[in-house]
DNA sequence: GTGGTCTAGACCACC
DNA sequence: GTGGTCTAGACCACA
């Protein structure tokens, strides 16, 4: 995995993991990787994939059995979707506009960029 | 000026520059503030504005007069503008819509957004 | 280690690194000293070793491995000398040969004098 | 004037000056440009232009006579000449011809150089 | 342990 | 007056 270099490491885990959680590509109540396995495959060191994991468990998206690992909890996917999406509305958003109109980049525009980067991914829907 | 506390205060002061270059509050070759005045007008230490300084005369975004201070290069303004556009087009965009279609956003939603957020401020006037 | 004062430290520090590296005394990956560890030796302060650090940085000599230290670019030994050669032959020889001219010195007697500095080094061994 | 911005504007005056007188186009007792009509042409302070005059006065370059301005002085040219080819010969060839080392550049590619720039300019001779 | 940022204060060369 | 560099020492986030 490559990490960009303007953003923590650990957040940068922990994004990667609640995607994986959000598209339920790990569903509920499955067991995920350990911290040590996925700090090999990610060539870091434990102790950042560790603090990912606590700050994801104190987010209530995974649960810990004591000895055995970590799991991804129930409803999770859900969860972080709302506050995703809750974020991306009024936060993401306004600003988005704002450097837009700063640009000169209008909505038709935009409306041509998307439609570029959708095909080709998602024919006839 | 307020900082946030999540990117440094050097880049903040950069970004503050950059803002008013690019909006062509401060025109070509106009002299800007001293990093002494500058520091004193932010509260802040002469090495800090120094460093934003330096950091925009390396882009070429302004110059220095030895012994005078620092000037607006050029077309600077344009340079800022074609230098977002092109990171929002390539980088932050991709981005964007990459979360929409995790989250299940419409086009169309995100349509209605603008409106609102355009509205009170395009209309009638 | 001594400086020179008629340039600044933290580039002749920069030059100290890119010649251990252009030798290849230094390969490429190979972790360069902590900034702390090298200010030590070098009896200088270690915001200064850092300044020499981030420009290296910034021309892709070195890079960086967070938490970890700073390593040698892939490729940085021939950077060096591709952009050394380029100075030498385009700013640094038309001076030499504008001089020469101005001084009345001929081509000739510069092979003299660099057939001198040779020997001694070159000859039998 | 353009000015390199690695040295001080005043020593590249001095330095011009000296070219000047060097190759004679400013030949002995010619009164030179006043230091306020220089530093007009020059776009440049005064006092920057002062700052030139009285390095060369003191090295013996140019003299002053109070009230009428600045003369070169006898035997300046071979002076200068003098000067520059010691310091060329003992400080600054040695540099050179390491440098040509480190940078593999072999005597003959030198001679192929030089040979390229003379070419046009100093025809027949 | 690593780097990164910031402050306070100093000194210098230069315009 | 201007910028540029350096020091000493602090604090923080991160691995």
């Amino acid at each position: 995995m490559e990490f960009n270099k303007h953003q923590s490491i650990y957040l940068q885990i922990a994004d990667f993991i609640c995607e994986n959680v959000m598209t339920e590509k790990w569903p509920s109540d499955e067991k995920i990787s350990s911290v040590r396995e996925l700090a090999a495959n990610m060539e870091v060191n434990p102790n950042t994939v560790m603090r990912a994991y606590s700050q994801l468990q104190d987010e209530g998206i995974i649960y810990n059995k004591r000895g055995i690992g970590y799991f991804v909890s129930e409803g999770a996917s859900k969860k972080i979707k709302d506050m995703e999406k809750e974020d991306f509305i009024n936060n993401e958003l306004p600003k988005i506009f704002k450097k837009m109109k700063m640009l000169n980049i209008k909505f038709s525009e935009l409306e041509e960029l998307y439609n570029k980067t959708s095909n080709g991914k998602t024919n006839i829907s």
